[in-house]
DNA sequence: TCACAAACGATCAATATCGATCATATTGCA
DNA sequence: TGCAATATGATCGATATTGATCGTTTGTGA
């Protein structure tokens, strides 16, 4: 066997498992002790792995981030003041008993806070939210079921005949990457998938975008502005924006961040 | 098992519940006390956990008490070195790859502890199994889609069209609360539903009950012996139980208690 | 307070892993 | 083919890790 394909089975073994040993490469690939200690020496100068005694680890430092204690943590601190003030208007639409479904993501995420004293049946096909709602809530929590995707925190069947078909709401909440005239426009083809499986599940279809949003443009359309009831976002909107919105008929909710913020950070603390 | 591994099972320990013992986890790891010690005090110094006499507890203080922080708390300290006795032999019957199925339940959930190294296609209805391996493992978690159950803590759909139809595997893992020659028997309605879902979607069924469980009798049989494959228990089981087994046809797996338990059998006797 | 058991820390022998060296095998090239 | 360069495998002394066994400390309950 060539060095290259040892060192290619080599760092796919430590991709899959976290770590490895000299004995279990040895097996592998039935070469010698040695040849795999120089192997493991060299991938390690290259940086393509960490030696460790016994064997080898993984690189990536950033081991659990993502999930629970600090879902999406990069995008979490980003404009979290704001979208924490539109997840609060998007929760005061909601009255107690009537059941929503909320895609994941960011800004969605935030809704969770507002949640904790409600009573609703609430569908969504996010884990960490499903996570959140479960510990700091009484909601009924309904998941969709499927393969859950680490990197983007959805849970998604490649199926079409999962229960997200047997789940009716009257609002279902989700974010997006882009707003604009076309409609609305995700990055990813992963959550675009998720968000057509549920979009069809709800009567009104409420968005949360930050202004930003209205700025950026994506090359995926999830949906035109009609099929959209509602748009929160925060006062950093501008006219014509707003304009484009009301031709379109859907409703504008904008959300400022007032001192209210205060009593939220004050209540996370 | 090599030091890297040890830690890894040990702050997944400590992560499941606040606090562990030196005892548990030698029992989880296989390897001696003043290993543990050395490791935790190894952990402690890299300020990965905090060391407490006995053992050692989690470094965040806020735990919240939910659903991850003490799963099923009651029945959790219930026989608990038994029950990962048993747990281990579980997933020593799997290999890296081969795709399983794990029912929720206090016995099963304690095969997350030996998955953390692993790397298979994992389906299972219980949120809290999925919850560890997403945070503590490399393995593809997939969900069956529902209504989460609390008090269960397990995730069932009143309709037969979701994706745990489309899911096979090589095994499924289960608990009980009896095991008799009638077969396979339940308390609760709920779980019975959840399991006769999955029972169909793999070759194998494999139990995982204590010895305890063949003395107990519940109202709900779920299935009959001829449908296991395997059952592993612990060598409190009877001759004339492993008879019955035996002429079912069903193979027998007795884990074996570590020194830990022998010391505390004979503590009792 | 005292006795007792559990937990701890230190030590040492057994084992596993490592690094260096050398012999052998394979490859590339003239 | 012959030769050099490189890769590989084997061996062995050095080093690190582990498990067992002390004596000591700590916590518990009579």
């Amino acid at each position: 066997m060539h060095e290259k394909e040892r060192h290619r089975i080599i760092l796919s073994a430590v991709q899959e498992k976290p770590v490895v040993t000299v004995q279990e490469m040895v097996d592998l690939t039935d070469s010698s002790e040695a040849t795999i200690r120089r192997d493991i020496a060299a991938l390690h100068v290259q940086k393509r792995l960490r030696r460790v005694r016994g064997g080898a680890e993984a690189i990536s430092p950033p081991q659990f981030i993502g999930l629970a204690g600090r879902p999406f943590s990069v995008n979490e601190t980003l404009n979290a003041a704001q979208k924490r003030a539109i997840a609060r208007e998007a929760v005061e639409l909601c009255k107690d008993g009537e059941p929503i479904i909320i895609n994941g993501g960011t800004t969605t995420f935030q809704m969770v806070h507002f949640l904790t004293g409600r009573r609703m049946p609430i569908f969504t096909n996010s884990f960490p939210i499903a996570e959140h709602l479960l510990k700091h809530s009484k909601n009924t929590v309904m998941l969709s079921g499927g393969t859950i995707y680490r990197e983007q925190n959805i849970i998604l069947s490649p199926f079409d005949n999962d229960v997200t078909r047997n789940f009716y709401a009257r609002r279902m909440f989700m974010g997006a990457q882009g707003l604009g005239p076309l409609g609305l426009m995700e990055g990813d083809p992963l959550l675009i998938q998720a968000e057509q499986k549920l979009i069809d599940q709800a009567d009104e279809l409420v968005v949360l975008v930050d202004s930003s949003k209205f700025r950026k443009r994506s090359s995926l359309i999830l949906c035109g502005l009609s099929r959209i009831a509602t748009v929160i976002t925060d006062d950093g909107i501008e006219d014509r924006e707003a304009k484009m919105l009301e031709t379109a008929g859907v409703a504008l909710i904008v959300a400022r961040k007032t001192a209210s913020n205060k009593e939220e950070s004050s209540l996370q603390a």
